[in-house]
DNA sequence: GATAGCAGATAGTGCTACTATCTGTTAATA
DNA sequence: TATTAACAGATAGTAGCACTATCTGCTATC
């Protein structure tokens, strides 16, 4: 297919794609003559999956490339595949290496995580991330926040155990590369929405009348 | 206080202060002269929150006095409370309401979020934001994420339980509405972090040999 | 009395993710 | 076959965001 027929299907602009081609995202078209290019259903797929970083990954277009770097040679295992997903998903970290009050929380971090008996790398840039958390949470008097970690850990032990299953159960090796790439990105933006859910039905139910609260159920009357 | 002492005990930098100033995130300080003006505590409070929403929530500016705004004006209820701490933290949906992809999802998403008997304001923007995601997952051909649905919603719901509980255990009206939000912000980052650490956990001992994987115990021996 | 710091205003910067235009072909079509 | 539309590849321009820099007239302080 040309061009415009995968910008048409994919409903990405033809400027759009051609960025993404100049930025390394998008596989060149087989050339089919000194100004043409013919694209296949692996461009769209590709073009499918970026928008689906882009938007609901929220990741960056160089973070995207280094992604789908990774994906296009094959890695040696499923965690030199993860390390890029979550490269590309955390934050950089904003904690100062010199700053004793991180270093600190870095440590502490790292040690809670041991106990927990999680094998882990010691580097992963998540442990920079939770200690960028803690840091905060300490600076604006929220400790009792620290005090559910463990919670947090079982709530994420709970998905994360179904996630790696599901995604290590495919047969393609590229397949698994895939599903574990796309499963980070879309399993995050899930649980986060879920969780905001769950935090109005908790709100709503614990409320001594939520019917004051003009919030209705799903299904049930509206109000108007 | 005077503006470069605001400036150093928060880490902020002055222009910056001046720039949350103009944009309407910082309250302006106590005039004690044609050009001068006292900053206090509550001051550097505030400066610490809006980095904590910018650093952590990755909330942006305009964003961020949304609400901070809210927390100025005492709400009616938690969920008024919620809503803009809510929409701060949601991207916004790329969802066209003219696509009948997008709208089946969204009516499917607004069914099985009444299936789970939670009680949900219907224009939640979460469930927009689910909808996004179930669209992307069935364009990718992740259809295996839904499946999983429910054991998100349950972990879910097990973090947001606790986070609900604490945030208006507090006795100041002023303290749980601030708990509210930095509970949102802070959590979904804790959660997200530890999701990530979960994943490697996972993927580590479900492994063969996870020595090959050059991962390590966090308080095991380095590899060098 | 000199110097440094201040408030408030205006303008400029660096970055990201596109978006537009231009040139020289080439395919499609009337 | 003439014309029109679309194409690849290159270069330049744009919009939004979050600061950052500079300027002016004043004020605290040493």
């Amino acid at each position: 297919m040309r061009i415009s027929e995968l910008s048409r299907r994919s409903g990405v602009t033809v400027p759009t794609i051609k960025y993404y081609l100049r930025e390394g995202l998008l596989p060149p078209g087989e050339p089919t003559g000194r100004n043409q290019a013919a694209y296949g259903e692996q461009h769209l797929e590709r073009l499918r999956l970026i928008r689906a970083l882009r938007e609901i990954g929220g990741i960056g277009v160089a973070a995207a490339r280094e992604v789908l770097r990774t994906l296009d040679e094959p890695p040696v295992d499923a965690h030199a595949l993860m390390a890029p997903a979550h490269r590309a998903v955390i934050p950089p970290s904003t904690g100062d290496p010199d700053d004793p009050v991180w270093t600190d929380a870095r440590a502490w971090v790292g040690s809670w995580v041991a106990g927990l008996g999680w094998h882990v790398d010691p580097d992963a840039p998540a442990l920079d991330r939770l200690a960028d958390v803690v840091v905060t949470a300490r600076r604006l008097g929220y400790t009792d926040l620290l005090e559910r970690l463990p919670r947090y850990a079982t709530a994420a032990l709970m998905v994360a155990e179904q996630e790696v299953v599901t995604a290590t159960g495919r047969r393609d090796p590229a397949a698994v590369m895939a599903a574990v790439v796309v499963g980070t990105v879309l399993g995050e933006a899930l649980l986060s929405a879920i969780r905001l859910l769950a935090h109005e039905h908790v709100s709503a139910t614990r409320s001594q009348d939520p019917a004051d609260l003009g919030i209705v159920h799903v299904s049930g009357d509206q109000t108007t």
